[in-house]
Order: structure tokens, then sequence, then C-alpha cells
DNA sequence: TTTTGAGTTGTTCGA
DNA sequence: GTCGAACAACTCAAA
């Protein structure tokens, strides 16, 4: 193995150049450095990407590509099965070392490992790192070597190694260029950005993707939101979040940056204790997601709890695609599918109920509400994705209790306490008064001028009663016992 | 092996 | 309006 070979870094869910383990790897072996990333779309089981993660995926290699050239090395984009691609790259560029940050979904290992298993048959160097997690998720178990399935006590063996995370890796030195045979697509030929219709304005209006982006919002959170962030996380009419999830989602940070930023914001604002670790707890809940679907692979699509297999769900139907649109008659519901349809986010606390609502009020499976958010969001992860469906249903790990179902009217009366946020997204609702905002149907038919539901655009009557739909969720989950 | 304490995010009812 | 109890058992994690 000589310094002049060319190493080759194989990017996917890891799209940064600062505390990038695979492309520090490549870097310090002293020759050229390729980057690819590879669209397959062809390889069995592995998951499509939706909408709105195409759209962003554009936007953060187009960063990636520009950040990598600053460091001499050219980012290839390649399309096809990954195996395919991977060998004609390292023939044509005559590489000797390929490296990776690993990925946790079934199909994925599998992908990997036949990749890794075949260029080892042949001499090449091939190596994975763990660049999106604070530890691997077979690094943590309980005392009898076993997986966690509750959270608290997977929280607190995390935090018992946090002293083992590493410490983010500084943005490699510019790397000797000269590598040849590297020609790749033109990423506009993906059509990853919609075009005829571009429904994209308003997640352009909402985001920036890419790394820049990411360590801004960091930044940003650091030193505005996180104080209060333990109250403020929960209204969706205050911006008190960290907004980090697609960030997270796509590696444009990750998750031992972030650690490293709190502890070092908290060295000097020690008063931000318990908010602070609120959020890094929510960073925890990420991993738990990852250890879960590393453990239980089939986590996407099967009841982590079987006894829900028996559960008597309704077929999708028309309120499907009412609560798809945003017209439930629910303001607190519509007003977050609404946002995430424009933006491709929703606030967490309005997750909870628009999925509460599809999976208990509507008695649809969670698996259409689970698919919803993999094509809408653009933070969609496997792993939180499933793990978040399948706690709200009552199927998942360390699930709430059954006859826990969010009253949306409540809810947006208690976190949402001025409609401000309802307001923003259900437009026939802006002049409402407050004391109706979340239940318009109360509201006298004479308003006095200018105020109630706009003549122009009517808001549709609620599709379920909720008292009733309570109840014959409470007896469906009451027949599984029998 | 057995025991014990605990478990993200809530709602409703009645006093 | 406010408050505590009931809602159900069950599984997990650790001693």
């Amino acid at each position: 193995m000589t310094s002049a070979e060319t190493s080759i870094v194989w990017f996917r869910n890891d799209l940064r150049v600062r505390d990038n383990p695979a492309l520090a790897a490549a870097a310090a072996r002293g020759g050229p450095v390729v980057a690819v990333y590879v669209l397959d779309e062809e390889t069995a089981g592995l998951r499509p990407l939706g909408g709105a993660s195409r759209w962003w995926l554009h936007g953060s290699l187009e960063r990636l590509a520009d950040d990598l050239t600053t460091l001499n090395i050219p980012l290839v984009l390649r399309r096809g099965a990954a195996q395919a691609v991977l060998d004609d790259l390292m023939r044509s560029t005559g590489a000797g070392a390929l490296y990776w940050n690993r990925r946790y979904d079934a199909a994925g290992i599998a992908c990997d490992t036949a990749i890794k298993s075949n260029l080892k048959a042949r001499g090449v160097d091939a190596e994975s790192f763990n660049g999106s997690l604070l530890t691997d998720p077979w690094d943590i178990a309980t005392a009898q070597g076993g997986r966690y399935k509750v959270f608290t006590p997977f929280w607190r063996a995390l935090q018992a190694r946090s002293g083992g995370f590493d410490t983010p890796l500084p943005l490699p030195e510019r790397i000797l260029s000269g590598a040849a045979g590297s020609e790749g697509d033109a990423l506009d030929t993906w059509r990853l950005q919609p075009t005829s219709p571009d429904w994209a304005g308003g997640l352009r209006a909402s985001w920036q993707p890419g790394e820049d982006g990411a360590r801004e919002a960091l930044e940003r959170f650091l030193e505005g939101a996180v104080e209060g962030y333990g109250d403020n996380r929960d209204r969706p009419d205050i911006k008190g979040t960290s907004a980090l999830s697609p960030h997270l989602r796509f590696g444009e940070i990750g998750p031992r940056t972030i650690w490293h930023a709190v502890m070092h914001r908290l060295a000097s604002a020690p008063q931000t204790e318990s908010d602070a670790m609120k959020f890094l707890s929510e960073i925890a809940w990420r991993e738990f997601a990852y250890h879960l679907l590393f453990h239980f692979p089939t986590l996407p699509e099967r009841n982590f709890n079987p006894k829900f297999d028996a559960f008597p769900w309704r077929e999708p139907n028309e309120d499907l695609a009412a609560w798809q649109k945003g017209q439930t008659g629910y303001p607190i519901v519509d007003a977050g599918m609404r946002e995430l349809w424009h933006t491709g986010y929703m606030h967490n606390r309005v997750r909870m109920v628009a999925a509460s609502f599809l999976t208990k009020h509507l008695r649809i499976h969670w698996r259409f509400g689970e698919a919803w958010f993999r094509d809408t969001l653009v933070d969609a992860d496997a792993a939180s994705n499933a793990s978040n469906w399948q706690w709200v249903a009552g199927s998942g790990a360390d699930a709430a209790p059954y006859f826990r179902i969010f009253n949306p009217i409540l809810q947006g009366e208690k976190f949402d306490p001025d409609g401000a946020y309802v307001r923003r997204w259900v437009r026939e609702l802006a002049d409402m008064p407050a004391k109706y905002i979340h239940k318009p149907w109360q509201a006298p038919a004479a308003l006095p001028e200018g105020t109630g539901v706009k003549p122009d655009a009517a808001y549709p009557p609620p599709i379920v009663d909720h008292a009733k739909a309570r109840q014959a969720a409470l007896d469906a989950y009451g027949s599984l016992k029998r």
C-alpha cells in the first residue's frame, strides 16, 4: 500500500466535511481522495427517498461539492446499484481503499456487508466508521447484555458513557489532488427537485440545507432558544426548538458535535443545565430509535409489540385523504398537516397530536402515517419516524398507555393558547376569536363583523366527534386484551 | 431466581 | 376553577 494510492469516500447520510470519520481516514492516508455519492434506487430493500428528502438532498449535495472542492476533492455523482457503481469506480480510479460511515437499517447493512467482504477478498482496504451516532447501537447494553426497550434506562446508560464519546474531528487538511477516472453525473440530471409543478417554494423559504446551515442552526439555538427549551419546546407558536432534525437526518452535523457544543455552552452558562439536558435527551431519543432499529430491523414495517397484530384498524378511506390535506375540522391537526405540506416540517408537539388523531380518532394503521411523513418530511429518518409512529400508536417501545388519547381541542388550547399557530396555517380561521379558535364549530353563527370563518373559504366541520372517536378507540384497544 | 420499582409528552370525572 | 384519583395491567431493568 503506497501513499500515492487513491482513496474513495462513499458519502451517504453524512454530508459534511467536518467531524466526518470516513473522510478523515481517507485524508490521513496521504494520497488523492475521491468522494462519491450513489443514488441507489436498485439495491433490494432500500427504501426510496421521499419527495421532500429528494429536494433536501439536492441542496445538500451542492453544498457538499463546494466544501469538498476547497479540499481538492471531487464529488462524483453516480446512479445505480451501489455494489456495481463502486466496483466500477474503484477500477477506473485504481483506488486502494474505500471508506464510509455506517448506516443501521437492515437493507443498508446487508448492502454494506456484501460490499465490504467483496473488497476485502480482493485485498482492498475497506473500512466503516460511526459518523452519525454518539455510540454504535451494540455499544450500549443492559447489565445482562441485552438491548434496551425503555428509554430512561437507555438514557442513563448513554450518559454514563458520555466521557467516551469521541471528540469531533477537525476539518481535514487540503488534499493532494491528482485523482483521475472519476467522471460522474451532473446533479440536475437526477431531477431531485420538483419542476412542474414546483411545490418547493415553502421549503426554500424555510430551510438552508448543507453543513453551514446546520452549524448556523446550532449556534442560533445555543445563543437563544436553549434557554427555556424545557417549556418552549412544546409551543408550536414559539420558535422554541433547534430545527436541527433535517440537518441531522442528512448528517450535515453529527450528534457528537452537538453534544460537545452543548457541554461547552454549559460551562459558561450553568443556569441552562436543565434546559440543555432536556435538549440532549431529545438527541438521545434519536439514538434510542437507532438502537431499536438496529436490534429490531423490522421496526419500519411490523409492530414492535406483536399483540397489535390483532388490532382492528379501519381501512384507509377518505378520512386518510382529509388528514393528509389538513381538512379534518380540528384546527391544531389541520395546521400541522398544512405546515408539513408547505415547509416539509411539523412541530413535534403537533406531530404527536396529528399522529394520535390518525391512529386513534380515525383508527388508521400507523404505517399509512409513517409513509406520508416519510414522503413529506425533510427530516424523514427511518429510525425516528418508525419508532415514533409506533410509540404514538401504542405498538412501540416504551409506548404510552393506551388510554392516553390526545384531545386535539385541549392540546390546542394548552400549547397554542392564542391560536397564533392555527391562524398562520389555517387561513380560513385567521379572524376567529381565540375563544373558538380550537373548536370553531362552537362559534355562534352571528359573530361580530370581520370575525369567524371567512365566508369565501369554508372550514370543514369535524370529520369525527372527539368523544365518540375516543370511546371507539378505547373499545378497539380493549379488544386486544381478550 | 425472585423481587421491586418504575415507566416522555394525557384525559376525564367528581369533589 | 382546581385538584387528586382513576384509567390496566404489563414489561423492563436492576438489585
